[in-house]
DNA sequence: AATTCGCATACTGTATACAAACTGCAATGA
DNA sequence: TCATTGCAGTTTGTATACAGTATGCGAATT
């Protein structure tokens, strides 16, 4: 049993986190040195977590130049939730006949929790765990662990515009109603359906952040 | 232009190259000091080279005992394989109506190019390469990169098994063949029956290559 | 005045050195 | 006999130290 954590992972678990939630804008050089003091570690366990970000998309090194951050051009952006699509509707269609009340029930727990949260004083930062948990519980009978990791990798590359999109709009009550609507689909067993509605809630998740993005490309520097 | 290359990454692609060619069998530990010495550097480019090589999903690392490299089990090459058939046919169909005279020659180069290397003495070790290069050269008008990352993702990750079944079987010239027939698809833009050829394509790989672990498991040991 | 060259600076990439953790075996005790 | 504990050896994970490369500014040249 891994209880264990490295401080590289440490280090890449937080600054995932941090990159995630905005902290640093697209492009901005992450200093090994400063990141180092940041968590009071060395800069090897810095380097490392770097490496492990840089293969989850998330900063891109330069040689002799350190890290960056990444961004996201809107091309890329619709191509992420264009496989977002193809991917999570496949698994959708593998899972849905094999979901047992446990499985539902677990969904069901999940998406009432986040209804309180977001109800008592929704804070935004947790939503894309309570997101993708559900989504995740509902896909869980696939048992296709690979598809799930691939769909793991897209999330997380498009987490940073989703969380844009929620602090920007009032999405946040919509996709969950529509998470009601998917449960109660799946419950149904209505796998047309369930992938259909799917489908169009992860593409006008989609077309949100780029309506966002294209908008503040109008006004550059709103500082 | 990021022409250098720094040990990490040498380290990195060579270190693929020997686990994708077989040199090292499924579940065997990688020590750091051996393969620091191997290619005489420190330890520390080569713990990078085995990140990378663990987001890639070629080792694992278990805390405080190093990397191992992983051996999939039949049910995880079968979704792979299956995940290779979705996302190929996607981009090809999106491909297709693109293609250009250039990139319909460019493919075909590829092809005959390894044709020939087949007819004087056909060593295997390029194969992959060969036909990644030719499945990619049909794809890339589709300009899909995330898309085209994925692919590449697991067509490393399944890379060793389908060498495996090449070194058994005599399947390289019917992969041959079917590349000839998708070209010619792919020239005349028939993407249904494009696709259709490619998904019996990858799934044709498939079950040989089950098929030979299969055998494998029944004798366990033949050394 | 504009451009190019050279140097200083800062940061990365890597080697070396050290500390902590895991493994295996032997000795002890029930 | 079998389980448990402690120790030695080995290997990893990280800190420190050093070498090499990119960037920016100023001087020299046209």
């Amino acid at each position: 049993m891994a209880t264990y954590k490295t401080r590289a992972q440490f280090v890449a678990d937080d600054l995932r986190g941090r990159i995630l939630g905005g902290e640093f804008k697209g492009g901005t050089q992450l200093r090994q040195d400063a990141l180092a003091k940041d968590y009071d570690v060395s800069r090897i366990p810095v380097r490392e977590a770097l490496l492990t970000l840089e293969s989850e998309g998330l900063v891109e090194f330069h040689a002799h130049r350190g890290a960056f951050t990444t961004e996201l051009s809107v091309a890329k952006i619709r191509e992420l939730f264009d496989l977002r699509v193809l991917l999570e509707t496949y698994v959708l269609r593998h899972a849905i006949n094999g979901l047992t009340d446990t499985d539902l029930k677990k969904a069901e727990d999940i998406l009432l929790k986040y209804d309180q949260a977001l109800n008592s004083g929704g804070d935004i930062d947790n939503w894309s765990e309570y997101n993708f948990a559900f989504h995740q519980a509902l896909y869980a009978p696939a048992e296709l662990p690979e598809t799930l990791s691939l769909i793991s990798q897209l999330n997380t590359k498009s987490d940073r515009y989703i969380r844009m999109q929620l602090v920007y709009t009032q999405e946040i009550e919509k996709a969950e109603q529509e998470h009601h609507g998917l449960l109660e689909l799946a419950r149904q067993g209505d796998a047309d359906k369930a992938c259909e509605l799917l489908k169009t809630h992860i593409q006008e998740a989609c077309e949100g952040i780029v309506a966002l993005l294209e908008e503040r490309a109008k006004q550059p520097e709103t500082s």
